[in-house]
DNA sequence: TGCCAGGCCCTCTTTAGGGCCTT
């Protein structure tokens, strides 16, 4: 598979629209089936945590206040991601805050979303769930750190990236594995998924 | 004051409703 990088986002709520705000970020590298590179920060975007947040992350407004601007952040990342095809699980989210929060430093996302959600739900269907933390527990993979922190969360989806496409390789017997073919994957509807994957096989 | 997301996907569907995911 081509070099991605798998994003993640912590942030006040669920909808940019509705004045949530990103409150940290983390992205990795994958390059030939492991994480060479990393980036982590917390960001201050001048707005308050909601209490339920707070627990939920443990990324406290003591801990944001100390944090560097969201504009530098969001540059910062966004240079460090460059144009490699970016992953998230259940991309509709990262994606929707991505492009808020890039929008308010004046730019605009190259590259299309990868979702490790929809991929999921396609390559491993017999899940009990595709939440990532059960998909983790599942697949047996290495839990990063907290649930909920930027790092170890992107790091578990790159895990998870990894493992679905050992699957398509092992399993489905495909030949390789493109970010292309996962788009295709993503995108295929149930009756025909099976094809999708068959046209692929070594 | 009260309310507050939205895309995907299944089904007892398509003139709809509701669960799953993300914070």
């Amino acid at each position: 598979m081509e070099v991605v990088a798998v994003i993640d986002f912590e942030t006040t709520g669920l909808s940019p629209a509705q004045g949530d705000r990103a409150t940290e970020v983390a992205a990795v590298i994958v390059a030939d089936g492991e994480v060479v590179d990393r980036y982590q920060s917390l960001m201050n975007a001048g707005v308050r945590i909601p209490p339920f947040i707070e627990s939920l992350t443990g990324i406290s407004n003591a801990m944001i206040r100390s944090a560097p601007p969201v504009a530098e952040v969001m540059r910062d990342v966004s240079d460090f991601v460059g144009d490699y095809p970016l992953v998230a699980h259940n991309a509709a989210f990262d994606s929707k805050f991505w492009d808020a929060e890039l929008a308010r430093v004046q730019r605009t996302r190259a590259q299309d979303f990868v979702c490790s959600l929809l991929l999921a739900r396609r390559i491993l269907p017999q899940a009990p769930s595709h939440r990532l933390g059960a998909l983790v527990e599942y697949a047996n993979l290495p839990v990063a750190g907290r649930y909920h922190r930027a790092l170890a969360d992107a790091e578990m989806a790159a895990s998870l990236l990894m493992y679905l496409e050992d699957e398509l390789l092992q399993r489905h017997e495909v030949r390789d594995v493109s970010v292309e073919l996962l788009r295709r994957i993503q995108r295929a509807p149930k009756s025909q998924l099976a094809k999708c994957i068959a046209a692929r096989r070594a």
